[in-house]
RNA sequence: GCUGAGGUGGAGGAAUUGGUAGACUCGCCAGCCUUAGGAGCUGGUGCCUUUAAAAGCGUGCGGGUUCGAGUCCCGCCCUCAGCACCA
């Protein structure tokens, strides 16, 4: 054995990452039995990586090491999700390339990464800014297209009219454009749209075989929110309109004694209704769009409306007539954009009829006198429908008046972007091929090419369509992207018939990239598909997928959408991408606030791993808190990591013996069990603290096993993978990555002794110790014989609870 | 507002899932050592009364179930995250 100076981590980290890279130690073969971990791919900002990036790296890297330990192959894949906003933005402040600016971040994000010592497999390295990689993301997008997927649709962007730019909402700051403080307008704009609501059922359905934590199945069931309902058209009096309405509740329809539309609802674009107070309508609907949806829908603020003057509504089921309001707490994006109100039943509808005075008709009984009740019972004055129950009447009356509908609340994917940085939408109008189109609808195989008449699919030869390059990334005064002033990139022949057309010079979502990565780190440089058949078969589903809970809507459903329109039409081989998906929790800046740039409080990890070393910040990071929960950075935390590492430093160097007491073995035995177990339910937090209190006892007793030693340091290895590697070596151990994870003796669990508690009518009066599997009469007599019994048992027992190896209770 | 997660010492948190609340770590206090450092070692540290022994109180608030509740039930309050063009 060496004479060991002291704990020198930057050394010993050095060494063992120079001997991986070397070693090629974590390349991933594709053969064996597999195991394929995730984490989310991060966005290269120009700040460099913090604290917070680390978490979910760590965590899964733990548990890859682990794997390999237990035998497995494991894909444990790096990559960048490099398009997006922030890039772009500084591209238009400084005029520094977004590609020149993404290059110098990932210089430093990989630098950054390489100093932790994560086990990735760095040469299956992808980047969503890469011609190569986007390719296939252009690909996917025309496949999309070709089955009618992918459909052109006005919506309305944030634009605010000073910078002439549309805004993210992220950008928008209380209706104000968070860079020159103009007031943000709506603009319309024709947009691709994804049509993930053609897959609502199956995101739903698949959820129910994947092994997703509870709350996070909970969240994307939520978001896609479907609901059971009627659709029923309301007349509006004396015209030919319907106003057509979805409800969850047709029982109630005889309560609904008004009817509010949503300020964008298309009838009210209608002259020739007789609106008696058009300019009033008018002014509230400017009002409303300057609003954003949280703020329309929030119940914390006054109800506002208008009534529509001059116009009635027949309810279809008595034909009474009923006033017709605009509200901008109806939305356009869900159901019709127009609601039946039924003020009795209804909180929303209660609050507002009680502002405007109007009348709340009892139809379901149950509820109390002067309030709203939503709950189901039994209809009262509903003509023939009274006294049948909520379910019964629902469905008679859905018959009689309307029909059946299925609702969601997912809505389809706005796809388009007037940016610079992004992946180019591979698409061409051509005016001959829309008039060819429209002509010979029932000849057209491409689904896009007939539903979008003029929108012409870039051939797969021609792929990618290249991001050119440009001069100036400021967007222009009509609010296209800059591309659109690439004359020679926007002005091309048609594919299909040759005559003139231009280019789309939208570009697509920071999400397109992200949503199929996953499949790319399988086959990274092939050129021919987005990856091989057989090597998909091979890898795929992703056994574990760890993220932030911010992403446990949007990017985890749009990924299972790709993915499962992959499938069906038959390019990758699994129908789910992620047979386990857990979060992380954020890590907060001291103060308990976000890390970001401009307030200036990100926690830089390179000072840190120059003074204390990797391992020391691995471990911290996991021993902070619950994994999945939000943490406070605490920069004193790191010295209570670093200070165990270094009694793991001088356990190994001074006290590795022959021997050891049978307690220590004992311990031991119980580590293997609850790291395995830890890890296995990521609860990283605790397994370290029980390394802690193992090593304690290593240091009081001066002495330890060289064989529990090595076990000991297998343990550690997937949390402090340099120190481990380095221990392990120094008491002549190799190869600590690939040594089969320990296992415990489950005789060596138990202890022979046991505290027993005594308590005196439920309060706790003291402990005993006592022989394990002792049985009530004999636990009885202990305590009698013991001062505490004899200062607490007084007068009569009634009653005594006994617990095994655990309590015994008098009641007295 | 809607959806989800949470609330335990001075701080981060732990608690075999209904059985000694506060493991482990930070911090703080006292002592030792020292070539004075944010190193190491030993002991202490929930609150309150107390020289001590001992008792009482204590897991956001109010109520309930139970021999026994941080854990289960009912009602309330507060904090964080997401809300569809941030990633």
């Amino acid at each position: 054995m060496r004479k060991m100076e002291k704990y020198n981590p930057k050394e010993i980290e050095a060494k063992w990452q120079r001997k991986w890279e070397q070693e090629k130690t974590y390349e991933a073969k594709n053969k064996g039995k597999k195991w394929y971990s995730l984490f989310e791919f991060p966005y290269p900002s120009g700040a460099g990586l913090h604290t917070g990036h680390i978490r979910s790296n760590t965590a899964m890297d733990i548990i890859s090491r682990k794997r390999r330990m237990e035998g497995y192959e494991v894909l444990y894949p790096i990559g960048w999700d490099a398009f997006g906003l922030p890039t772009e933005n500084y591209a238009i402040k400084t005029g520094i390339s977004p590609q020149q600016a993404t290059e110098e971040n990932l210089k430093t994000f990989k630098r950054q990464l390489k100093s932790l010592g994560f086990s990735f497999d760095w040469s299956r390295e992808v980047n969503t800014t890469d011609p190569a990689y986007y390719k296939w993301t252009q690909w996917i997008f025309l496949k999309f297209f070709e089955h009618g997927l992918a459909y052109k649709h006005k919506t309305q962007i944030n634009w605010c009219p000073s910078c002439k730019i549309g805004l993210a909402n992220e950008e928008v700051v209380a209706g104000k454009c968070e860079r020159c403080g103009a007031e943000v307008v709506k603009k319309e704009k024709e947009q691709w749209m994804l049509k993930i609501t053609a897959y609502a059922d199956k995101l739903l359905a698949g959820l129910d075989e994947l092994d997703f934590l509870p709350e996070i199945k909970l969240q994307q069931k939520n978001w896609i929110g479907r609901s059971e309902g009627a659709e029923i058209d309301f007349p509006v009096k004396d015209r030919e309109e319907k106003i057509k309405v979805f409800t969850t509740r047709p029982d109630t329809l005889f309560g609904a004694t008004y009817m509010v539309l949503a300020p964008e609802h298309p009838l009210l674009m209608n002259h020739e209704l007789g609106i008696g107070n058009y300019d009033e309508v008018q002014e509230y609907i400017k009002n409303a769009r300057g609003k954003t949806e949280i703020e329309r829908t929030s119940d914390g603020r006054e109800k506002t409306g208008v009534e529509l003057k001059g116009v009635k509504a027949i309810n279809p089921v008595n034909l009474e007539e009923i006033p017709i309001f605009i509200a901008d707490y109806v939305l356009t994006g869900y159901g019709t954009g127009a609601i039946m109100a039924v003020p009795a039943h209804d909180e929303r509808d209660f609050e507002f009829a009680k502002k405007f005075g109007l009348e709340i008709r009892e139809v379901i009984s149950g509820g109390k006198e002067g309030e709203c009740f939503s709950g189901e019972g039994e209809l009262v004055s509903s003509g023939e429908f009274t006294g049948m129950g909520s379910r019964d009447a629902g469905e008679k009356i859905t018959k009689s008046f309307g029909q059946e509908k299925v609702q969601y609340k997912l809505r389809d994917w706005v796809f388009s972007r007037q940016r610079y940085w992004g992946e180019p939408i591979p698409l061409v109008f051509c005016e001959r091929c829309a008039e060819r189109i429209k002509n010979q609808e029932s000849r057209i195989k491409n689904e896009g090419e007939k539903q979008n008449p003029g929108w012409i699919a870039v051939p797969d030869d021609e792929l990618p369509v290249e991001l050119p390059k440009v001069e100036n990334y400021q967007p222009r005064d009509d609010g296209e992207s800059p591309l659109a002033s690439i004359e020679e990139w926007v002005n091309v022949s048609c594919p299909k018939c040759k005559a003139p057309a231009k280019r789309e010079t939208d570009t697509m979502p920071n999400w397109a990239g992200s949503s199929w990565y996953f499949l790319r780190y399988i086959d990274p440089k092939n050129d021919e598909e987005l990856a091989s058949k057989k090597l998909m078969k091979h890898w795929l589903p992703v056994d574990w997928y760890n993220g932030g809970v911010e992403h446990v809507t949007l990017h985890l459903l749009y990924s299972r959408f790709w993915n499962q329109f992959l499938y069906d039409i038959k390019v990758v081989p699994v129908s789910e991408p992620y047979k386990k998906r857990t979060k992380h929790g954020m890590i907060l800046a001291e103060g308990g606030v976000k890390m970001s740039k401009s307030k200036g409080n990100v926690v830089n990890p390179d000072p840190i791993v120059e003074e204390f070393g990797a391992d020391s910040l691995r471990l911290y990071e996991m021993f902070m808190g619950p994994f999945d929960q939000a943490l406070v950075w605490d920069r004193r935390g790191i010295f209570g990591t670093a200070r165990f590492l270094e009694r793991a430093w001088r356990a190994g160097s001074e006290y590795v013996k022959e021997d050891e007491s049978k307690e220590l073995t004992g311990t031991l035995h119980k580590l293997i069990k609850k790291v395995g177990e830890d890890i296995e339910g990521m609860n990283f937090n605790t397994a370290i603290s029980s390394m802690m209190v193992y090593m304690n006892q290593c240091l009081e007793e001066k002495g330890v096993a060289k064989s529990s030693w090595m076990k000991f340091l297998q343990l550690l290895h997937p949390f402090a993978p340099h120190i481990a590697s380095e221990l392990y070596e120094m008491v002549g151990g190799k190869d600590i990555d690939f040594q089969p994870w320990p296992e415990y003796d489950k005789k060596l669990l138990v202890e022979e002794s046991f505290e027993l508690v005594v308590q005196i009518n439920g309060k706790t009066r003291g402990t005993i110790s006592a022989e394990r599997g002792l049985d009530q009469k004999a636990a009885q007599e202990l305590v009698r014989e013991n001062d505490i019994g004899k200062k607490w048992i007084v007068g009569e027992v009634k009653k005594v609870i006994f617990v095994e190896n655990r309590l015994i209770n008098f009641i007295v």
